[in-house]
DNA sequence: GTAGGGTTAG
């Protein structure tokens, strides 16, 4: 490499234009350049990190960095690690025609994977530019370099492009592309080219069948992630941690939780990885007790959980709702001081919205050094969640005022916290707003829309805005007119949104279990058996009912009218004790929301058993008087128990939190949040 | 020397 003059350094200027001065000691902390491309682009700068005054020669010093800017090129200080800061702040002008230097194969190489790490396209490309007008046109190593730049980047066309035109490929070259289609998400693409390198000789290695097998967890089918696995049993790849790895996340994905766990046992060797990947396929499966075991074995077995693990760990608190287990989980993130908390904040605020605090969901919210879209969309939708309605439209007016473009979650969500507050201009308000913000709505915005002018009493109105969606309407859409009429007590509308239903989606309980009620209430008797045999006939199944209570770190589950709980007996005198007094103040048993056939006393007793009913009178038995209690439902909270939960806040004297498939429940004072909207 | 696996909002 040609000898860099000193002079060059003069060519450093400051951060106000001045000319910076770079003495020998300087360069020990400053980085400097060593090379500018023909191109005037690209650039290097190597950092004097190892430096000891004279005896430091750029020529030979380590290469840490890439220039990013085009013309007035301000360097950023790379450090060794990787991670960019503006520290140096050091201004280079004017890098062209500063000598013909020819760079190094290694100076190529170095700069390319910059470009790759800090996703510099444009950079890379013209480094691409350099590459073919040199020596080194037709290196293979280099090209492969330059193939993994524009992978990373996500220019997939100039990957292959240029992967196509390769006069040599190797084992590298295919795993880049391979990694590169199954990292963007273009799962087909990426397993279309194992039967090719096969076909065409090449045996996939370790990396190769990672990368395969990530594709696979996404892919259309599991019939790909199968064949991989068999191919890893036949050249004993199964047993490398990081292939094990990838097939227990592979059938983790595929929600085929068994054969995960047998994969990960049989590994002789687990790491973090293999730990993280069992934990997340059973927290996508909602398993909240499972990964807390998983996480506490781990912990055990000496393993340092990452921020992937507690992600994990928080989303299945969230999903159980298990705020004791989750606070847990946070104190010890923060024992353990090592996880960055910007990592895990947006899953945090999730599990504290989602577990009934949202107290401390909004605490977190305001800790995160930075609040990015998904911390924005989760304290949004948490708000809107509890009901929250005009603290959600605060949080989205700044969010805008913050600069942080809203995404379609956002307006679900906005839409979402109107709905279930019953700001019908709002939400029609915001629902036009989403075209300003050049966001589609999507059948999910749509059918808010819905909920919302129904719930108003405007269900002709809601009518109309389903016949000119723009996108064909769901069971989803017509579900929530059929609520609506089911409220509003609109029996012919209801009928027509039914029959909407029933064809686009038969097996679906609920709008049967709806449609038979809105019979029933007009006195349809038999109209209304007539649903009810056609959902036998069907073989339509009503999900069991449960809700569970989490009580000292313990979870109880309660499904209605059971009778295999060891204080049952307890139970029930307990109920029967709140039952008496909540009578005495108003509550009136609303046996519409029950099996019509049933005759008045066979309907009350019924409602007494069901499971959150069962649950209250638990919790109330188990934990000290005025402390909030917190009951969790796997389907909506029905009408006789909301009512009745008012009543018994009251009398209780203390605060009731429901939480059930569409939202949070408040009782307190004998009110709910909801405003007896749900 | 270049390639691989694990999170988050609905």
């Amino acid at each position: 490499m040609v000898m860099f003059p000193h002079c060059y350094f003069n060519r450093c200027i400051g951060k106000y234009g001045r000319p910076l001065a770079l003495s020998p000691s300087k360069l020990k902390t400053l980085s400097c350049f060593l090379f500018a491309a023909k191109y005037g682009t690209p650039c290097a700068f190597v950092e004097s990190n190892t430096a000891e005054s004279q005896d430091w020669d750029p020529c030979t010093a380590p290469f840490t960095g890439v220039l990013q800017d085009e013309d007035l090129l301000r360097t950023t200080h790379i450090s060794s690690s990787g991670t960019s800061s503006n520290s140096t702040g050091l201004y280079v002008l004017d890098l062209i025609n500063c000598g013909s230097l020819e760079p190094e194969r290694t100076l190529y190489s170095k700069m390319l994977n910059k470009c790759t790490y800090l996703r510099k396209l444009k950079q890379g490309r013209a480094i691409h530019a350099h590459i073919q007008s040199s020596t080194f046109e037709d290196d293979l190593v280099l090209l492969n370099f330059i193939l993994n730049m524009y992978a990373k980047c996500g220019s997939l066309e100039e990957a292959q492009d240029l992967f196509d035109k390769m006069p040599t490929k190797d084992m590298v070259s295919w795993t880049v592309l391979i990694s590169g289609y199954s990292q963007s998400g273009q799962a087909s693409e990426a397993l279309a080219l194992f039967p090719k390198m096969l076909h065409l000789g090449f045996q996939p290695n370790e990396f190769t069948l990672s990368s395969l097998l990530k594709a696979s967890g996404t892919g259309p089918s599991d019939h790909h992630g199968r064949q991989l696995h068999a191919f890893s049993l036949k050249y004993g790849y199964d047993m490398n941690v990081h292939v094990g790895s990838s097939l227990l996340d592979m059938y983790a994905r595929w929600a085929h939780m068994r054969e995960a766990k047998v994969i990960f046992n049989s590994l002789a060797a687990k790491n973090v990885v293999s730990w993280n990947a069992l934990i997340a396929g059973h927290a996508r499966k909602g398993e909240g007790e499972h990964v807390m075991r998983l996480f506490l074995q781990m912990l055990r077995q000496g393993f340092e959980p990452t921020h992937f693990t507690y992600s994990s760990v928080f989303t299945a608190c969230a999903s159980s709702g298990s705020l004791e287990q989750g606070k847990w989980v946070h104190a010890h993130v923060i024992k353990s001081g090592g996880q960055p908390i910007a990592y895990i904040g947006n899953t945090l605020i999730d599990m504290y919205a989602k577990s009934g605090s949202i107290k401390d969901a909004k605490k977190v919210f305001r800790r995160l050094v930075k609040q990015d879209i998904v911390s924005w969309n989760s304290i949004i939708s948490g708000y809107a969640q509890h009901g929250l309605g005009a603290e959600a439209l605060q949080l989205f007016e700044q969010m805008l005022k913050a600069k942080v473009q809203p995404n379609e979650i956002t307006f679900l969500s906005v839409l979402t916290a109107c709905s279930h507050s019953g700001l019908l201009d709002e939400g029609q308000y915001y629902f036009e707003l989403m075209k300003k913000h050049k966001i589609e709505a999507q059948v999910a915005h749509h059918v808010t829309v819905v909920d919302l002018l129904g719930r108003a009493g405007r269900l002709n109105e809601a009518n109309k805005f389903i016949e000119e969606m723009p996108i064909k309407p769901t069971a989803a859409v017509w579900g929530a007119l059929l609520g609506s009429c089911r409220m509003h007590k609109n029996m012919d509308l209801g009928v027509y949104a039914a029959e909407q239903i029933f064809e686009l989606d038969p097996h679906d309980s609920g709008p049967h279990v709806l449609l038979s009620n809105i019979y029933a209430s007009a006195g349809r008797l038999s109209d209304a058996a007539k649903v009810r045999k056609m959902m036998k006939e069907s073989g339509v199944k009503k999900e069991p009912a449960c809700s569970w209570v989490e009580i000292e770190n313990e979870v109880h589950v309660f499904v209605a009218n059971d009778d295999s709980h060891p204080m049952r007996e307890e139970i029930q005198r307990m109920w029967e004790k709140i039952s008496g007094k909540i009578k005495e103040i108003g509550y009136v048993p609303d046996t519409s929301h029950v099996l019509f056939f049933m005759n008045q006393q066979d309907r009350e007793l019924k409602l007494q058993y069901h499971s959150e009913k069962l649950a209250l009178a638990f919790a109330v038995l188990k934990t000290p008087p005025g402390l909030t209690i917190r009951i969790k439902k796997n389907i909506r909270i029905c009408g006789d128990c909301h009512s009745a939960f008012k009543f018994a806040s009251r009398v209780l004297g203390r605060e009731i939190i429901v939480r059930d498939t569409n939202r949070f429940h408040h009782f307190l004072h004998g009110m709910c949040s909801c405003r007896d909207y749900w």
